[in-house]
DNA sequence: ACATTCCCTG
DNA sequence: CAGGGAATGT
């Protein structure tokens, strides 16, 4: 949706320098540390993607790409274990270096103009670059993903790092800088237009309500206020939405502030866009609006508030959806360090890259509300507003000749947590679930502490404080996964008996039970004057009926895993065999996570892994015995009956197509246990383990499909 | 001392 | 798969 032309183009030929001059230090700190001849390519190969996918083609550069690899690449796979430690300690530092190095990159001064644009991209890269946490931090949390397997290898930085590595560690990363910078550049553009639009209608709110000087019933009838915008508008443009805001959320040319001017009398006399500075606008204002009622101008402004609220909503998801897009990917890119370059270049990754999007526009995006109507909306005119968007009168209604007033996401769940929160805890339902859950939560025996073996991990945690210190979009995002959970004193703790399931779906209804109020209470409808037991259902029904109509993310929310989720669960592992928790989160949107099915969703990949990796000894046991030599000998093929077993297990109905990765990583485990068998080692202690650590590595990235909701739909269907 | 993983059992 | 004890890492 984000056209970048021309704008761009001079970016993209500052960016490409930007990258050269990387490459250009990487590879003198490669030839320096006497790197692996078959690791200079990539890090060439990343700066031309780059270049070339500024242009527009990726798929070029990701076949050229792994068509480039594919050659290294077989050599690796069985001879991760010992041999290229060193190598990879190397390449790691240089690696680093490399990153380290830069920012710093001194672009030798060319002209005033490019000099200070290209230092702003810089900056924006670098900052989106750091977003997580920085490098080294990314690259150590990747670390301590592989590292799982053998703790005590992690210390000095023994970061395992392999030709493949640099390149896939390197590779990618122009490939993000680039996205990024070009989707930087749009999403400020389109911040910046927005923030217009913002002013331009707080001033034209704020002179309507000095105009009509509230005169506000206090009740929300929706159906009224509905009722008035269409009249409003249809006085105004018959036939046609509103488009001042639409056309701004849906299309990002620049040209749209004249092009809006002309749009419509909307736009043009109420609105202004383009003349943001004051004066100008309160006298057309003024003029234009001498026949508009007051009820009208009350409507307008409702339905201006609105329409920023649903403006900011729809940028933030965006925003965030990709946002989290790239880190989930950026997360799962440092642990499969070995094997397969293929996959770097694998078109579902081009794909995912593409939609990534800024970090740092987060940051924009999420100040935005703050400081707009749009998010003060509560405070004014929530008893109006806000139902209308997450009301359950709106789910009902959809208001198809008003596509200004249907579907649009629900702000509340977008909106900062003490929004919702006080609602929430001055709810009536708040003490006694309160109670009620530490009675439940109190004897959390031992067994509890047993079951948290799979909960929860740290690094997940760790994962977690990582996009939270990204900034509040993490806050955002938890509330809009549902884990504003976490924010009500009863269900934040998780149920302790495992086999309380039952509580924890009690508590799920008390939950929404209790937005139901916190919702009841803002719209200050009759509604609300239903008893708790009497609009539990009836309202939860709606709130469902709602969230299905906008947000699938929101659908369907439950706490417990059902069979669908184990077998999505299933499928996943033949892209990832050591999810942490935090990518399982991100990965099962319409979970509501809490300890115990984390723990349970844990201890499921925990298992698979555990049939896994019995399939694989025991068949590289029996490969030994059949008197087998070598461990090349060993070829996985789908026809292989081992990938058929395995098969059977994760993707009974062959529900999906199994990533041919997944046959690399039969074959590589195979072989792992072949040589540990075949040498004795598993006479050792621990000797699974350095297998494990290899295995850890392997782990793809999930395919983007594996968060639709819709998805996990028809896998009931198939 | 605590958390996580391994490993075995039902 | 889930439960749970043992081992191991921090």
């Amino acid at each position: 949706m984000v056209n970048i032309d021309q704008p761009l183009t001079d970016t993209s030929n500052l960016l490409r320098d930007i990258l050269k001059s990387k490459e250009k230090r990487l590879q003198d700190l490669s030839n320096t540390n006497i790197m692996p001849s078959s690791t200079c390519g990539p890090p060439k190969t990343p700066t031309e993607n780059g270049a070339e996918d500024i242009n527009g083609d990726e798929r070029n550069g990701a076949s050229d790409h792994s068509a480039d690899e594919s050659g290294d690449q077989s050599d690796e796979d069985s001879s991760l274990l010992g041999q290229s430690r060193l190598d990879e300690a190397e390449m790691d530092e240089a690696r680093s270096d490399a990153e380290n190095g830069f920012s710093d990159i001194n672009s030798s001064p060319s002209s005033d103009t490019k000099e200070a644009k290209r230092a702003r991209v810089e900056n924006i890269i670098t900052s989106i670059q750091g977003q997580p946490s920085q490098d080294t931090a990314e690259s150590s949390y990747g670390f301590s993903e592989v590292k799982r397997p053998k703790r005590k290898q992690y210390q000095p930085q023994p970061h395992v790092t392999k030709p493949s590595d640099l390149h896939q560690q390197e590779q990618p990363s122009p490939k993000l800088r680039r996205t990024d910078c070009n989707s930087t550049s749009s999403v400020e553009d389109e911040i910046w237009q927005l923030r217009y639009q913002l002013n331009a209608v707080q001033n034209y709110i704020k002179h309507c309500d000095e105009t009509t000087n509230k005169q506000m019933n206090g009740y929300g009838c929706i159906e009224n206020i509905q009722r008035l915008h269409q009249a409003y508008f249809a006085n105004q443009s018959p036939g046609q939405p509103p488009k001042f805001l639409q056309d701004r959320i849906f299309d990002d040319k620049p040209e749209l502030y004249t092009k809006e001017k002309h749009d419509s009398r909307i736009s043009t006399s109420n609105i202004k866009v383009p003349a943001v500075n004051g004066k100008g606008i309160h006298h057309e204002e003024s003029d234009s609006h001498i026949e508009i009622d007051d009820k009208e101008y009350e409507e307008l402004t409702k339905c201006l508030k609105s329409r920023i609220g649903e403006a900011v909503s729809s940028a933030i998801e965006k925003a965030l959806s990709k946002f989290f897009h790239r880190r989930s990917q950026k997360v799962r890119e440092d642990p499969k360090l070995t094997e397969n370059p293929k996959r770097n270049e694998d078109p579902k990754k081009v794909v995912i890259e593409k939609k990534q999007t800024t970090d740092h526009s987060l940051k924009h995006i999420l100040q935005l509300p703050e400081r707009t109507n749009g998010f003060r909306l509560p405070e004014h005119h929530s008893a109006f507003d806000l139902p209308k968007l997450g009301g359950h009168d709106f789910s009902r209604t959809p208001f198809p000749h008003h596509p200004s007033i249907s579907f649009h996401p629900p702000l509340s769940y977008y909106l900062p947590s003490h929004v919702l929160a006080p609602p929430v805890y001055s709810s009536p339902v708040e003490p006694e679930q309160t109670e009620a859950l530490a009675l439940v939560v109190t004897p959390p025996k031992k067994k509890r502490t047993k079951v948290t073996d799979t909960r929860l991990s740290p690094r997940a945690a760790r994962a977690l404080l990582q996009e939270s210190s990204l900034g509040s979009q993490s806050d955002l995002e938890r509330m809009s996964n549902g884990e504003y959970s976490s924010m009500i004193p009863g269900t934040s703790v998780a149920i302790p008996n495992p086999s309380l399931h039952h509580s924890d779906f009690m508590s799920f209804y008390k939950e929404q039970s209790m937005l139901n109020h916190s919702f009841d209470l803002d719209r200050c409808t009759p509604s609300s004057s239903i008893s708790p037991n009497e609009g539990f259902h009836s309202m939860k029904n709606d709130i469902y009926d709602g969230l299905d109509g906008f947000d699938s993310h929101h659908k369907h929310l439950t706490d417990t895993l059902t069979p669908m989720h184990l077998r999505k669960a299933k499928l996943m592992f033949f892209y990832v065999r050591y999810p942490s928790s935090a990518i399982l989160k991100v990965y099962f949107p319409d979970v509501q996570f809490n300890k115990n099915n984390t723990a349970q969703l844990v201890k499921w990949f925990s298992n698979f892994r555990e049939f896994f990796y019995i399939q694989m000894e025991k068949y590289a046991r029996q490969a030994l015995a059949e008197g087998i030599k070598h461990a090349e000998e060993l070829v996985v093929t789908l026809d292989s009956e081992l990938y058929r077993i395995l098969n059977l297990h994760y993707n009974r109905n062959n529900q999906i197509e199994v990533p041919d990765n997944f046959r690399v990583v039969v074959q590589t485990t195979l072989r792992e246990f072949f040589n540990a068998v075949k040498n004795g080692k598993d006479q050792e202690p621990s000797w699974k383990k350095p297998v494990y650590k290899v295995i850890a590595r392997l782990d793809d990235v999930l395919p983007e499909y594996f968060k639709s909701p819709n998805w996990m739909e028809q896998l009931g269907d198939s």
